[in-house]
DNA sequence: CCAAAAGTGTTTGCTCTACACCCATGG
DNA sequence: CCATGGGTGTAGAGCAAACACTTTTGG
């Protein structure tokens, strides 16, 4: 790394988000409909240029901000790509990250010239992508089911208050499986990683209680070791 | 993503190596002493500048393999660091990775220009590092730890045949702590990935059997869930 | 009073953990 | 024959999974 190397011809560095929501209860992913050349008018996921004063993570949330409006939703690097034909413009490498959005959280989208259209589509219903962006898709689908088997990042999907139906269904939806009422419920109380509100939802049938995430909670299960 | 932004300027990006091997019955990381401006004589993680050519991990093996001589280890990618701050000679975006090397492959070190010394150093008892590469070192051990605890990483840094002690040894090393012989091998053993050779190693005491990794062998455990 | 969803415990099986002695070889 | 490391099984505790009925509200 001495100084004569930045001579060298430089790749260019963007950054990519897979961003997750529920909505009608689906798990869906926000993808934009490129305007430009390469793959004019093929589904791509939200992103752009990281900018020289800026971080990845910085980058990564502007470009959200940019796309649905929202200053604040979870953020984690996914991992970066840098397949050298990835791109047909020229070498630019790309950091992935995906992003949680709670549901029923109103987006507003303020599409710049780069973007046509911006959708969501379930995740298991996704169109055809643009550039290596199925692959990155599908990573960021396998990583967030597996992060939720050890974590409680679930609740970020969650508005600030809901039901326990209401997380045991999100739990439903992501994993792709029924699970017990009883279980579900005992083992997250247990957890301690949710508090109840005062407040009920009243709907159809018996009220619910209202629980919300206790920001303070110790959210990692240690997994379990292959080796004692 | 349209043709006129690749006009901005760009970072620079390289890969910078976390390489582990057992040694003298202690997991050590491998650094090199910086030769050239900045934190010249300091010591750092061996890594380089991305060829426009290459993949990311292209440039990893390439960067091992100068640094090491060695063309097979097991490379994964670790996190992408890129503060616009983290390098004093500006932008420097740098993409981590980490090795396994097996313990007792010998290495043949042919240091280039950039290099002035390469030594192995226990985790445990670090140099201070130039730029951010402390924070790296400790994310790679972290995450060599965890990976241990649920796949079968920790065979890639044995040699192709070894014992039950001595695999034993290799965990509790990593770990940190003591693991109870019996369960260890029945574990070892139920969980199929590696199959006894026909061989025996002779040393002080009774000879032991020898066993190899099964290439072919799954080698994750589901972790358990935080909820059911 | 009926439909709809919320809420609540116990039993059973399995998995993890703790634990101590005999075996084979070389010197 | 003795020192050294290799190899083996079982019992008890804690955890996870399966399972059905009662309660509260709105219409």
């Amino acid at each position: 790394m001495s100084a004569h190397t930045y001579e060298y011809p430089r790749p260019a560095v963007t950054v990519d988000i897979v961003v997750f929501t529920l909505r009608e209860n689906r798990l869906q992913v926000l993808l934009i409909q490129r305007a430009e050349p390469p793959h004019a008018g093929a589904w791509a996921l939200p992103g752009g240029f990281v900018h020289m004063e800026e971080s990845l993570e910085e980058a990564a949330a502007r470009e959200l901000a940019e796309e649905t409006g929202l200053r604040q939703a979870y953020l984690e690097q996914l991992y970066t790509y840098g397949a050298p034909l990835r791109d047909p413009r020229g070498r630019v490498i790309t950091v992935a990250y995906f992003a949680l959005i709670p549901a029923g959280a109103s987006l507003q989208q303020s599409p710049t010239y780069e973007v046509t259209q911006a959708r969501w589509f379930p995740v298991d219903a996704l169109p055809p992508l643009a550039f290596d962006h199925a692959e990155i898709a599908a990573y960021a689908l396998r990583r967030l089911r597996y992060k939720l088997e050890y974590s409680a990042a679930g609740f970020e999907l969650l508005p600030e208050e809901f039901t326990l139906t209401e997380i045991q269904s999100t739990y439903e939806i992501i994993l792709g499986e029924q699970l017990d009422k009883r279980n579900f419920r005992r083992r997250i109380l247990e957890a301690n990683i949710i508090e109840p509100t005062e407040q009920m939802r009243s709907g159809e049938g018996r009220p619910a209680r209202l629980y919300r995430y206790r920001p303070d909670a110790v959210a990692e299960v240690k997994a379990r070791r292959l080796f004692p």
